[in-house]
DNA sequence: CGCATTTGACCAGCGC
DNA sequence: GCGCTGGTCAAATGCG
């Protein structure tokens, strides 16, 4: 695998457990291949709730920004030719990927978007499933995986595959939904 | 009743 | 070539 862009970022903590002081540990996932978290490592480590809040809203300014530079990555590949679609001479499309990880308890995190879960699978070195889920939009071929970490169960990894190619259907990425989602996770 | 989730089966890629 | 593992499908089930 190449490149596995991986933004890590610390989010919201319920305002009792906020020791939140990650060190990469984005890695024990893949055993194969581990991801390259060497060069697009974004460490903010803040160790208390409102500053994860405030990292949060970092995440969600910069999903925005993402989804634009996704588009010089993955420029719209069809990953829906995994396996009926690949015809003959296909060369293996290799998706970029975009892993978040997340602060949360819950493990689904809204981002505006609808998704439809379509599978769970137990990993290897996990001891959490992993959650499979894809938007729902027609025509929109994004996927992402949502599992939680061994590690320490309070983090949260979410990969996104692919981008969309529609708007959000909720209120777009402007603040007034950064603070819904902020509003959503404190009030747990 | 329509849509989302669950869950086991199936399949492909990879390592041994 | 075989077995393991990750990823997806699809029927059944649940839920609003």
């Amino acid at each position: 695998m190449e490149s596995y862009p991986t933004f890590y970022s610390s989010s919201s903590t319920p305002p009792a457990a906020s020791s939140s002081s990650l060190s990469l540990n984005m890695v024990n996932n893949h055993p194969h291949h581990a991801y390259s978290n060497d060069q697009y490592q974004v460490s903010n480590n803040k160790s208390n709730g409102f500053l994860g809040l405030i990292s949060d809203m970092e995440v969600s300014n910069s999903m925005s920004g993402i989804s634009q530079s996704m588009k010089n990555f993955g420029e719209g590949e069809s990953n829906t030719a995994v396996r009926l679609g690949m015809k003959k001479g296909e060369k293996k499309i290799r998706k970029p990927r975009y892993a978040f990880q997340t602060r949360s308890q819950v493990d689904i995190l809204d981002d505006g978007y609808r998704w439809r879960k379509y599978g769970q699978k137990a990993v290897k070195n996990n001891k959490f499933p992993r959650s499979y889920y894809r938007c729902t939009h027609q025509g929109c071929n994004v996927k992402k995986q949502v599992q939680r970490l061994t590690k320490d169960e309070a983090v949260v990894v979410t990969t996104y595959e692919g981008m969309h190619s529609h708007p959000i259907e909720k209120s777009t990425d402007n603040f007034e939904h950064i603070l819904t989602q902020m509003q959503i996770y404190t009030s747990f």
